[in-house]
DNA sequence: GACGTGACAGCAAGCGCTTTCTATGTAGTC
DNA sequence: GACTACATAGAAAGCGCTTGCTGTCACGTC
């Protein structure tokens, strides 16, 4: 029925041995040979099989990256930039690898099931985007993990994600505490002192140092924070469109909002404008990521700009092995603020 | 080094096909047996081999989904969709599944060469998603790749991508052409007559559909088209905003733009407002498929709501064999137009 | 002319699992 | 109590490929 290795030897009059080493060009075959079975695997329409390979062997051509949410560009983007490094039919690398997206949709226990699946494939290297869950028995497990993972030979690198010490995992971070700090110093320079901050789900690391980051500098500015001005949600357009209704809700005398992301913010200008609040003269918005249609909104976004292509195409060539990992196996990578319309100074 | 089932048999005092057996789960192992057996998996951290088993059971737990832009929401979202169905971890499925998302990024190579990755894996099903290539050897190629597929017993599913006949594969397509002839009836009803059209790229069906579909209407309504009035580009908002710059330097008397999607719609208002113009009451814009971000253009992006998720879930169930087919294989969604602030009569 | 030396090609032993077929113990039946 | 029937466990034959090792030539070389 389907066509083996030994097929195409029996074809071409070759041993089995010969057509494997043709088709895996580590070892020297004879140019008429190698001919032969080209033309014989070409007739006979021979298409390797994966498994049997990958078990004698003892290696596979997977490369998993796991995403939170794969409908959500700014994994999208980051899972674009890595695979286009890892290779692929078409990426620069040599051999051609199966890069494959996993999408966890932020469950602990898919993140790691995922993982064990791909530990099961023996994959080659794995790459885990965007924020971790912060649950101490969930990050333990996810460590133990990824430890063997990388005692296995599978290369693990993390980016825009926190280090996980003892692991053996590369860590490429996004400095979510200090980005997040800058962006509410701007409002703050601009003459802000009551600002409300929509923070993503509580329970992930990026949530918290973005949150962090935004106390931060109110505590630098002598601004004491009202608890009433916080409130969590998901990182999604619906989520700041509620969120904005209730911080208005709690305190109509805000002059400026920060959203977890610029999803949320767009909600959070939909739910000001249908409060009937104009953007910035009333109130000031800012988002985080500068996704690309944030410079579309009206007025456009005020945000922080994370370097999601690069971070992304860097982390697929370390898993690769084509990039030397960063001194102590992490880096941690700024962002830039883009400040444009959606932030001025407060009326008055 | 690493563990095998046999080393769990051997500890658990049974036979490696025992140890296969409570592992698989689809022949009677006594209670106290399985129970030995389990408690060993644990205790030495047993991993199943995926290769392993996948060439001895002669099928694999692999589904691909190909996508042309995984940073494009447009393909996120069905890609979202397909997997939470394909059972993946926490699906609904009962297996455990890999479901591996693979970026082709529109080139026609990488698309044939993922599917020959996944033929090698011998995946168990495989979702296309999006528009196809119009090439005719290029079809001729991939259309041979399918039926090899099919024929080979992976189930392959066609997720908003044209019916490819005599290839076994179910296709679930957009009425792109439909959709298309209602949105430009729209504009037309609203009383324009001069209409610019911002295609995708040329080679692509779902190009080519929206815009016949704008062609009808507009020959329905006894309007002659300008070859001026169209404009190829990317289906990104970069596109659009150069697009919509050309479109005003043909025809400055435009009073309408239809883009290949909502991205290029943001680009053209874009374009639009930084030469000036209102939307809607100089100009209307209209996109295609309603993205999460186009509610929150301003004002409210005009479009068509394409079922994306419904579409993708059904997809996936097809995939994993859990729904009938549509008979004859095939079955056609209609988008539903939603008319929002970013269209209305032409002034004057 | 005997011999070392590459350059290839083939043999055969796995890789770790699944599954058919067979063996065994236990229970039910008349 | 002998016999059939069932439930369960094991033996062993692969699945299709890779690769270490062993030839076998065809050449130089002294």
């Amino acid at each position: 029925m389907t066509v083996t290795l030994a097929d195409v030897a029996a074809r071409a009059q070759v041993s089995p041995a010969t057509v494997s080493r043709v088709l895996n060009g580590n070892y020297p075959v004879a140019a008429s040979t190698r001919e032969r079975v080209l033309k014989a695997v070409d007739e006979l329409d021979y298409v390797l099989n994966g498994p049997a390979s990958a078990l004698a062997a003892a290696t596979s051509d997977l490369v998993g990256i796991l995403v939170n949410d794969i409908a959500d560009p700014f994994f999208g983007i980051m899972a674009s930039a890595i695979q286009s490094e890892i290779g692929g039919p078409g990426g620069r690398a040599g051999g051609e690898r199966l890069a494959v997206v996993c999408n966890t949709g932020g469950s602990p226990e898919r993140e790691l099931t995922y993982l064990t699946l791909l530990q099961r494939q023996r994959a080659a290297a794995v790459v885990l985007t965007g924020g971790a869950i912060e649950d101490a028995q969930h990050k333990a497990a996810m460590d133990a993990k990824l430890r063997k993972l990388t005692d296995a030979g599978t290369r693990v690198v993390l980016c825009g994600r926190p280090q996980a010490p003892e692991t053996g995992a590369i860590a490429l971070t996004f400095d979510n505490r200090g980005s997040g700090r800058e962006l509410t110093e701007h409002l703050i320079r601009l003459g802000h002192r009551r600002l409300g901050y929509i923070a993503g789900p509580e329970e992930r690391t990026t949530t918290r140092h973005r949150l962090e980051g935004h106390r931060d500098a109110l505590a630098a500015h002598g601004i004491e924070e009202d608890p009433r001005w916080t409130v969590h949600g998901r990182y999604d357009r619906r989520s700041g469109y509620e969120a904005t209704l209730e911080l208005l809700r709690r305190d109509p005398s805000l002059t400026a909002v920060v959203a977890a992301n610029d999803s949320v913010a767009l909600g959070a200008c939909a739910a000001l404008r249908d409060s009937g609040l104009r953007i910035p003269d009333d109130v000031s918005v800012a988002g985080f990521d500068d996704l690309p249609f944030s410079i579309d909104a009206v007025p456009a976004l005020t945000t922080v700009r994370l370097p999601l292509t690069e971070a992304g195409a860097r982390a697929g060539r370390i898993a690769m092995g084509r990039e030397e990992p960063p001194p102590g196996g992490i880096t941690s990578v700024r962002g830039e603020l883009m400040v444009r319309g959606s932030t001025a100074g407060p009326r008055g």
